[in-house]
DNA sequence: TCAATCTTGATGCATACGCATCGATCTGAT
DNA sequence: ATCAGATCGATGCGTATGCATCAAGATTGA
């Protein structure tokens, strides 16, 4: 097992974070010229309403890969907007349920648009359906294992 | 020009972020293990050091691709540490130059097998090399306009 | 020449993050 | 039943980041 990457692996990690922090940081200003909150909020939100129901927020925490006190915190912020509500949760006294609420539900609405126009413009108008696909499948194998 | 991105875009854009996020969090956790300084201690390093010569913050601004105020900070950091020295630029009277010292040379030769390693566990052991050429071609479409 | 504007870099302030720790609860072994 | 250890979520504290602004020097144009 080599300890030396190759040259084409070390490439390939400069530019992941190099792209990968040019594309958020323009998605995120195009966010915030729209008045609209931060993607971390977008994200949590989303999980919640694919979910389908209320999570915990150590579910949260693996889905978003977010450290727990993030987590805590992302949703106190959350939480105070409206956007989510805390339950507790009757299988578990330590723990609790996050759940969307209809003004979260709405913000999900109202961001997409924007959103959906930034991804366009900072990684779609960039590559083809093809070369995205086949990013897409490379950036997977990333995240497994 | 649409401004729905494809399924394949919206795809490629949430892997970005997130294998970029794991990756990240995992090497820096590596280089803290190992009492190392954090990543951007050493992309900076490494940019004086290929520069062959001092740089301004401006043009560090530009290669490490963060804020200007990101910068001055950073440089701040590295210099209460010694790894870099500030000199003032005769050209420009705003400005100043930023030189990497023999301790900042020091640094990164000390970081780099750490940081190698790290590559290697948290990239290289997932892809061949052949797709991380592929990886790094199509993120460096990213990066180009 | 000199005033208006732009560029460079620093900084005060509010917010977010990393780290360690805590209290509360659950789990499992005896 | 009980107790040690693990898990869940919150929080205090130090540090890093984003935002706005500022001072100083460069540049432009009349």
């Amino acid at each position: 097992m080599p300890i030396h990457p190759s040259d084409e692996v070390v490439a390939a990690w400069a530019r992941l974070i190099k792209a990968s922090r040019l594309a958020l940081a323009a998605v995120e200003a195009d966010l915030k010229k729209a008045g609209l909150p931060p993607l971390g909020w977008y994200d949590a939100l989303l999980e919640l309403r694919r979910a389908a129901g209320p999570l915990r927020p150590v579910e949260l925490e693996g889905r978003l890969l977010l450290a727990q006190h993030n987590v805590s915190r992302l949703v106190d912020r959350l939480e105070a907007q409206g956007y989510v509500a805390r339950q507790p949760c009757e299988e578990d006294g330590r723990g609790q349920l996050v759940e969307l609420t209809d003004s979260g539900r709405d913000l999900l609405r109202r961001m997409w648009p924007t959103y959906r126009a930034a991804i366009h413009r900072h990684v779609g108008a960039k590559l083809g359906d093809e070369q995205a696909a086949t990013l897409a499948r490379l950036l997977q194998r990333l995240l497994q294992s």
